[in-house]
DNA sequence: TCCCAAACCTGAAACGTTACAGGTAGCCTA
DNA sequence: TAGGCTACCTGTAACGTTTCAGGTTTGGGA
């Protein structure tokens, strides 16, 4: 059987040191409740071998004294991790994603035994290195991971490597995955289409992301398939994308609002990149709601309480984070990916 | 000696399959330099009781094939996580906060072992609790922590228990701990003394944190003598802190900037606040930098580019990221408390 | 020639968990 | 009464690492 010291301690506790607690293990358990440990591991993860009458014992036990399964012992002998790591491109920061991604992840996780690991990577470096590094290392049990590209290498790898993942943002690639994405086709339609009702017929869309990324296809979809239904103009604007420093966009906008043919419409995709449009527009003495309408998603906030005129649609950044953390748990878990996909429209 | 078929795999690979690689391990490096694992061990981590000659070996053939120690087996022999846990109230994100912070502590992290997870608690729970329960499950080598108090419970339970931290900004109890705080109350009175150079003298100041939270009442303190010797008159604004709604700030604004004695100028802690106060001011029909001078201070570059006429005053929080990892960090491998405290200074 | 220390290297044990391959008691059936 | 089934429970081994307590070789000094 058991020797005792070997539950309650490593060795009598020094006289001028407090009594500290060892942390609980199965083995104490098991000595406590005159089992074997594999009998209590049995127990606590419900098997049916286990009498009815065991299992409560040794449940009241485990909760009495605080048991918290060793997350080390259980990963190195299941490999199972019990982690979720989030990769992000630490450049793009669209104001308030990365944290109402991580608040929204976390709201599904603190009811599981997974933790959130966060792993940004810089611009310069290769999007591939953090999700080899995981894989490798077997470091997550699931990766959610944004800035999708119509044809992903780490979708690709992923689903070779048979790693549970979702991605914020959709692929085309043939390969089914879990994802979450906002309908930004429907937004661009939506939103351009409210600027034709007020009368603007010279439209640009500004503040999407880099053309590599997926959902730029579907922003360029909505807005050129609304222009044509509304016999409007559209007016290309070059460089001014949701990465864009702002001070480049405010002067940029400046400079184009000051052309005689300059939009009398806008559709813009990010919240941040309207208060620098905002700005510029202003500063070409311009006034929106009068000589130029604005339209623009947003994903905090900010822009509702900041000029009324600009009208507002909001994408829950905080939702995508539930529904991507949901989706890799029910994947990991073995469901079908493709009831793993979601899309959030615009209101 | 080893059992070769123990190091290459767990029996034959099947004819459908393709041979996976198993991941090395120290056995496998024993097992090609035809050492023991213990001496691995140890070559690797540069013991003195190896020679050279056996380092260099036992190190070529580790890069050679890739092996990376398994970061459960570490933990469970050692108890060292290798893990940073950053707890945040999933409240308060004053405008790109939580994010910068995240990217500033990785960028540190980047170059060593450690993983960063976060780990956020809302509003309603006790703040003691994700701490509590880092310590129980010992599932963290450091914590940094935000809304530090001047007499904060988790700092206390912390240095009884010996866990490595650092918090984001100061306590007042006596307890040297490792922190990185923003000179707030020199921000306070620069902000103010400019204004009073503006020739404003009826001065607010709005958008500071709860005032449990410790750099309240830094602010309180420059503010109040930067007002005194300019012999000016605080005005106080009730109900606008930066946990306040952006639509109640905004209404609230415009209520007191419709005053007869509205204040002329601002001093406000805070960027997204900034923005719902310009509403607000200019919903009451006031023009910034005539009828009322603006100061904020910003975490994020919005404000820079959205009124010109607002003074802007950064606090770099990628840098409050860096510093708290490195202080961490040091402490974890038993620096001196004191030598782990930095503020920065409004410039 | 012998002994001893220094320089290198070693196997076994342990961390906490789960999987495997049983073991035992009690009861029913033939 | 034997045989066998069911319901419960058990010890051992293993995951990959580090620590402990040695072991072997080499070379130098007496």
């Amino acid at each position: 059987m058991n020797d005792e010291a070997k539950v309650t301690g490593r060795g009598p506790a020094k006289a001028d040191e407090p009594i500290e607690a060892e942390r609980p293990t199965l083995k104490t358990i098991a000595f406590m409740a005159g089992l074997g440990v594999t009998t209590v591991s049995r127990a606590l993860k419900d098997a049916p071998e286990i009498g009815q009458a065991t299992k409560n014992r040794v449940r009241l036990i485990a909760k009495q004294i605080g048991y918290r399964p060793n997350r080390a012992g259980v990963r190195l002998r299941t490999g199972k991790t019990n982690v979720i790591s989030l990769v992000l491109n630490a450049q793009s920061e669209i104001m308030g994603l990365t944290s109402n991604m991580v608040y929204g992840i976390s709201e599904v996780l603190s009811n599981t035994p997974y933790h959130l690991t966060v792993t940004p990577y810089s611009a310069e470096n290769d999007p591939m290195q953090p999700i080899r590094y995981i894989v490798e290392t077997g470091s997550a049990d699931g990766i959610i991971m944004s800035r999708t590209e119509p044809d992903d290498p780490r979708v690709r790898y992923l689903t070779e490597h048979g790693i549970p993942f979702a991605t914020h943002g959709r692929t085309e690639m043939g390969i089914e995955h879990p994802y979450h994405d906002f309908d930004n086709e429907t937004f661009a339609d939506m939103a351009t289409k409210s600027l034709l009702a007020k009368g603007r017929r010279r439209i640009a869309m500004m503040g999407g992301p880099s053309p590599a990324v997926t959902y730029f296809r579907h922003l360029q979809r909505g807005f050129l398939r609304a222009i044509e239904e509304g016999n409007a103009t559209p007016i290309a604007v070059a460089g001014i994308d949701v990465d864009t420093a702002l001070g480049t966009i405010r002067r940029k906008t400046e400079e184009v609002m000051s052309r005689p043919n300059r939009p009398d419409g806008i559709v813009c995709c990010s919240g941040s990149t309207a208060i620098a449009l905002v700005a510029g527009i202003e500063a070409a003495g311009l006034k929106i709601g009068h000589d130029v309408d604005l339209v623009s998603k947003q994903t905090s906030d900010v822009l509702h309480w900041f000029r009324p005129e600009i009208i507002v649609v909001n994408e829950d950044i905080r939702h995508a984070g539930r529904q991507l953390a949901q989706a890799v748990l029910r994947r990991i878990e073995g469901a079908d990916p493709r009831e793993l996909q979601s899309l959030s429209y615009p209101f």
